[in-house]
DNA sequence: GTCGATAATGAAAGCGCTTTCATTTTTGTG
DNA sequence: CACAAAAATGAAAGCGCTTTCATTATCGAC
């Protein structure tokens, strides 16, 4: 059986390009990694060469040759978030914009499966990486000294963090909400938060919930907090839970904007009116949100903001060693049509 | 200043471990690659250092060396789409339950981005490509026959299709939304499509309805088809100028979930009763589409067998060669209650 | 023209693995 | 206990690039 003729079972490679060219490997090389160092005739010859001949450079072998990939990963705890896909939108808008690639991986909100998914990550040769908040196994924070990886967590809010971060205060938000609530003369304030286990995030909103309660003279009945997983179900489950409770609350502070559309679909179909007889608030400001019935009074999280300016910072940070900043950037309370007057 | 001690600036390669372990460093490769060809002894003596050691292995050399990656690339139009993220999640898992890794890039239904994320993609080594649709640009099919690299395309439903394609018949499915419609005596019916240009998915949808108007003996009015980009507001101003028309229609025939989602909450600020005065079907079968009020009517789609599938496809390519068969799956007409008989 | 300075180029040494092939060790058998 | 066969191991040759360093071509000034 004839093979194919002049098609070598292998790949283009820069020697066949060199001999093409009739120059050496090293012309080629500058010809695509640093042009201006080229007479003109050189690198058009070898460029109309390369085209020519469909050449694909290895990322393996410039990878190890090199020792940097152009790739920045990313561990996010899901896909199945609409925050998160906005915040990675930004990030991979921003990072190929200078020609990076980015490597989207998924923890399922499992410190195990984290570990694991970084020591591939950090395997297949990244230059930096992107985590979601703050709470990570020691484990994580051991690879990523010892392989001296350029780090940066976006969502969370604490000031004296191992690695720089690039969120907004949680807690604060809490505050903010519970502050609109109090000013709406609720007394009787319950939150479905998210669970909080490994989970600063919707640790540090429920803390602030809490405390914030406290400030304001309120009880906080634990009775009223409900940790359930992000998804409408569950939602709807816990407002249920919360309803059935002996005095039920006149407000329910949600951890994030899924657990409130749950929340606000359940009460829909308990014909329960909200705002008049229950008030909801969200957290993150999902763009669906603002189209809902009753639309829901939220947190405007800067998701799409933390992605951009992370990359940003990792950018930099690539190219001159800048050591990156933390930043804090705002998250304003959104005041919609799912919070009123608390029933006398 | 004094450098660390011992601690060249370096990381630890399998020399090290060779030395340390007293050992060739095939037999180091071989105790992390192939265990069962090392005796007990010599593989557990090695494997010991590599943990000392905090040993991390050179993804790019490994590469190099042995032309494989472990990784599997995937092109999705954008994260911001809950039906790619659950085929994405599917595919992910399945992958990454084999030890493969996913790298996830975004086109942003941009031919151009795709063919150059392609590229990208091809260079940092691939084992194979997950697609989506069957539209793409002669030069994907160009670089991809060339690169030899396995593909698999998911949501596409053409039989001649140039690549494997595990989808669902978008068509037919179309179809089953006409039938339902007539079958509620509805005469005038609109529709709100994705853009069709380059999106193979969009276009079989929106033929479909009309092949299935015609074969309804129904009249085919292109002022009540409107083509919008998949968002909630471009879905309401739609229905905005649908309802404007002349003879507005009685039902609207959405591209997807998300722009039947505008449509109704258009239609719910306009105090438009759904389904008494309007009928409105979406598609995908998005996670919140059952709890809106009323709950969406709309095609159930496989989004995340598919992407399941594709990778159970590409993993059995990969360890056994085997020639990737398309598959058609189904995806059902889900009558929620969005869809009522036409107003007389 | 000539000469020194500068720009352009090529040869070759890695980068850290995998894998072949030869060699050594172990095993089983008579 | 000897010996062939099988199992375990190591030496070394790549994999396809980048980059250093030496060499050659080009240029400008006299």
């Amino acid at each position: 059986m004839a093979k194919k003729i002049a098609a070598k079972d292998r790949n283009v490679t820069i020697d066949d390009i060199a001999k093409a060219a009739n120059v050496g490997t090293a012309t080629v090389s500058r010809a695509l990694n640093h042009p201006e160092l080229l007479r003109k005739d050189t690198r058009e010859a070898v460029l109309r060469v390369v085209h020519e001949l469909g050449y694909i450079r290895s990322g393996a072998a410039m990878a190890l040759a090199s020792n940097q990939t152009f790739t920045v990963g990313a561990i996010i705890p899901t896909f199945n978030n609409a925050i998160f896909a906005a915040s990675i939108a930004g990030f991979e808008n921003e990072l190929s914009r200078e020609n990076y690639t980015l490597l989207v991986t998924v923890s399922n909100f499992d410190p195990e499966q984290e570990i694991k998914q970084l020591r591939k990550l950090l395997e297949r040769g990244i230059d930096a990486i992107l985590l979601i908040g703050l709470d990570h196994s020691e484990q994580v924070f051991d690879l990523l000294e010892r392989s001296r990886c350029c780090v940066v967590s976006i969502f969370g809010s604490s000031k004296q963090s191992r690695i720089p971060c690039i969120g907004f205060d949680n807690p604060k938000a809490s505050e903010a909400i519970v502050a609109h609530l109090v000013s709406l003369e609720h007394q009787h304030i319950g939150m479905i938060s998210g669970i909080t286990d490994g989970n600063d995030r919707a640790r540090d909103r429920k803390n602030g919930v809490i405390s914030a309660l406290q400030t304001h003279g309120l009880n906080h009945d634990p009775s009223l907090f409900i940790e359930k997983h992000y998804s409408h179900s569950q939602g709807r489950q816990a407002l249920r839970t919360l309803l059935d409770q002996p005095t039920p609350p006149s407000a329910v502070i949600c951890g994030n904007d899924v657990l409130a559309m749950g929340a606000l679909f359940e009460a829909n179909s308990q014909n329960i009116q909200v705002p008049q007889q229950l008030s909801i608030t969200g957290f993150d400001n999902l763009p669906i949100t603002e189209h809902l019935r009753p639309s829901l009074t939220t947190i405007d999280v800067p998701s799409e903001k933390m992605g951009i300016e992370a990359a940003k910072s990792i950018i930099e940070n690539l190219r001159s060693g800048t050591t990156i900043q933390s930043k804090l950037l705002k998250a304003d309370l959104l005041i919609r049509e799912t919070t009123g007057k608390a029933a006398p």
